[in-house]
DNA sequence: TACCAGGTTAGCG
DNA sequence: CGCTAACATGGT
């Protein structure tokens, strides 16, 4: 059972962090991020936790409200939301490189969130082949099969909202039978995530372990392709979003088109540096979002 | 109604 | 190696 007040929000100043919330929630490194119109506010679903976080703007100073207390803040949100590094510190991208630098003036505010590796990889299976509105999709459909309904209520003690689940525990899904993933809208992918699951959860892979700072982001994403189904796309995906490994540089087929078409078929990621991952989401965001390009 | 989506695999030459 | 058909399904 979890208490939220959503009159009286927790106010942060967060002008020195440099965050923007649509960016970093819209730029397609996670799927349960919600944004409602009425409020002007994100909704998500941080480790089994229910949050409520929208951005203010107040003489000049950038302000987060959150239904978050103060304790969940220091010790979850803070560190899911990236806001002790300050990319722009570190950044170095050479300034022959116009696309890059056009893609990091449209994509500055960005934060690689640190989110869970397991529901990380199993989103990023899910999301070969398919579209962002249908992984979303997806993703809620296993959650309200198998995850743990969140019960939150309302400064008036009124449930709300009506329905909301966490992501479902590998272990879970790993004592499920193939025929259990059915009518979930998981296609192919099915047999992928039963397979991780018992992978994970038999301990033949060790998500936790792979985000310590010891292991390096190539060595993750070669142990993470050991697992059917997760190609260099995907297991590129896993490290930087999942792992935190900010100098991974996943390439979809946005990224391969710009490649194409800006850098004559060929990038040299390493003169992005240890922050190669950052400018790769600056670049998505940018020719997706952004119209940049067309 | 067709077409397509933040790819991967297996099976070919 | 490099190339490519097949893959399930819902969103648009």
């Amino acid at each position: 059972m979890q208490g939220i007040n959503l009159k009286n929000p927790l106010k942060i100043d967060v002008t020195d962090y440099n965050i923007n919330l649509e960016k970093t929630f819209n730029c397609g490194q996670c799927f349960r991020w919600n944004y409602d119109n009425q409020t002007n506010t994100w909704r998500g679903i941080v480790r089994n936790k229910v949050y409520w976080i929208r951005e203010k703007e107040e003489n000049g100073r950038k302000f987060i409200e959150t239904t978050a207390s103060k304790s969940e803040w220091n010790k979850i949100l803070f560190t899911y939301l990236d806001l002790d590094t300050v990319y722009e510190d570190e950044l170095d991208i050479p300034n022959s490189d116009k696309f890059a630098i056009n893609a990091q003036n449209a994509g500055r505010g960005i934060k690689i969130l640190r989110q869970e590796p397991w529901e990380t990889l199993i989103s990023f299976i899910i999301s070969q082949r398919n579209n962002i509105p249908k992984i979303k999709s997806t993703i809620e459909r296993l959650c309200k099969a198998y995850g743990k309904k969140l019960e939150v209520y309302n400064e008036n003690g009124k449930q709300y909202p009506s329905e909301l689940y966490g992501f479902p525990s590998a272990s879970v899904l790993a004592s499920l039978d193939i025929s259990d993933l059915e009518n979930l809208g998981l296609g192919y992918r099915d047999e992928y995530i039963l397979n991780a699951a018992k992978a994970v959860d038999n301990d033949i892979i060790n998500l936790d372990e792979l985000t310590f700072s010891q292991v390096n982001g190539n060595k993750a994403v070669e142990q993470l392709m050991t697992l059917k189904g997760v190609g260099p796309k995907v297991a590129n995906c896993v490290a930087l979003f999942g792992l935190h490994k900010l100098d991974m540089f996943p390439i979809d087929v946005w990224i391969q088109r710009i490649i194409d078409t800006y850098y004559n078929g060929n990038i040299n990621i390493e003169s992005y540096g240890k922050l190669a991952g950052v400018v790769q989401q600056y670049m998505f965001y940018y020719i997706k979002f952004n119209s940049g390009g067309n």
